[in-house]
DNA sequence: GTCCATCTGTACCCTATGGTACATTTGCGG
DNA sequence: CCGCAAATGTACCATAGGGTACAGATGGAC
């Protein structure tokens, strides 16, 4: 069998950079055959569904990197602290050191019935639970937590929305510091008993 | 002369909500005619320069209106906790009584080389530079209010990304109103002269 | 009522779009 | 070296895309 040009996580990596770059309907196959390199017969041969299902592997990815290196720690046995600290970590290396984007976020504001509607819901539902999850068990209340993880989840995406209109990930950074300062403190306390209230 | 079907108003908030339902790329000439009742002959009567025009038409009645009822109080004379309480005020009203979206964050998103890239900048730039302002106006350091004012902007702008993914407006407005009471107590503790620290 | 600029719908144009068909190449298993 | 399935490029298709041309309707000014 011939191998093929591109190994997948690579192509699916240069199908996340189009979408990223031009929107999902502002992406044309001639867009994404510039951008990977192959031809309709090579793209459509992997992706026998065509752009949607381009998109989908492309998400599916995302929700794969973020079950790993977010989720994951969050709602596995890590030391609450610890956990949030990996998410931190998580984000900022994907965010800023690998320069993607949101996909999620950015499909979320461009169209009312794209065929990804519930894949986002649960992405960000899910990513709030865990949060929510690990704050409890560090000792955090059930409403604190939430209102800290909805907080948390809103900054790191607006982060993103101001990252990319002021073109330098200094805010985003300056953000993302500041609220896991503010998530370390909270656990901080929990564990020292003190019923210090931070939001 | 003939009179127009539809006031221009009503006209770019028809456009509005259709570039806010489908994104700019995804917002077809026959989608807009269906919303908006009009045909061809009669859009390309009112914006000539096409569906450039158009969204164009769009951002400068949002930056209107963010002019009138946001950046107005804060770089106004009003003192700085009524001028934030406007500004809350003038979020939601615009966000969730209104229903609309941030076509500037949505654009910025969507497309990396989009003719608007300037519009988007210039909006956040001076949304943050008047909120800063207004915080120093109420004792607070530049540093400090650079930072609440950051903020303050990206769970804005996440929360519209959450309000849309969770379909509902719930998490919005409890993030509004989170953050409207974290910058009433920075300004409160400062005008009572206490040091105390928030962020 | 007449006039004329404004406004509007329709028919049309060219291009780009997503998608298909298929012949050709590639390279592993034997 | 051969066979064959995987992988690829090219030519092609039907349609929808944005945009233009233009003839007709509209309605205030006079």
């Amino acid at each position: 069998m011939a191998r093929a040009r591109l190994e997948r996580g690579d192509l699916v990596r240069r199908l996340s950079e189009v979408f990223h770059a031009r929107g999902y309907a502002g992406a044309s196959l001639a867009d994404i055959g510039t951008a990977t390199g192959l031809g309709k017969g090579s793209l459509y041969h992997a992706f026998p569904g065509g752009k949607e299902e381009m998109a989908a592997a492309v998400l599916a990815d995302l929700a794969d990197r973020f079950a790993d290196q977010v989720f994951a720690p969050l709602e596995g046995g890590l030391p609450p602290l610890a956990a949030i600290e990996a998410m931190f970590d998580a984000v900022h290396r994907h965010f800023v050191t690998d320069g993607h984007i949101c996909l999620f976020g950015a499909l979320s504001l461009t169209s009312d019935r794209t065929p990804f509607r519930a894949r986002i819901t649960a992405h960000f539902r899910r990513w709030h639970q865990a949060l929510v999850a690990c704050l409890v068990r560090g000792g955090v209340t059930r409403a604190h937590a939430d209102g800290l993880a909805g907080e948390t989840l809103a900054l790191i995406e607006g982060g993103i929305v101001l990252y990319r209109a002021f073109a330098g990930s200094a805010a985003f950074e300056a953000l993302l510091a500041r609220q896991r300062a503010r998530l370390m403190a909270v656990l901080a306390a929990r564990d020292s008993g003190t019923a210090q209230r931070t939001g």
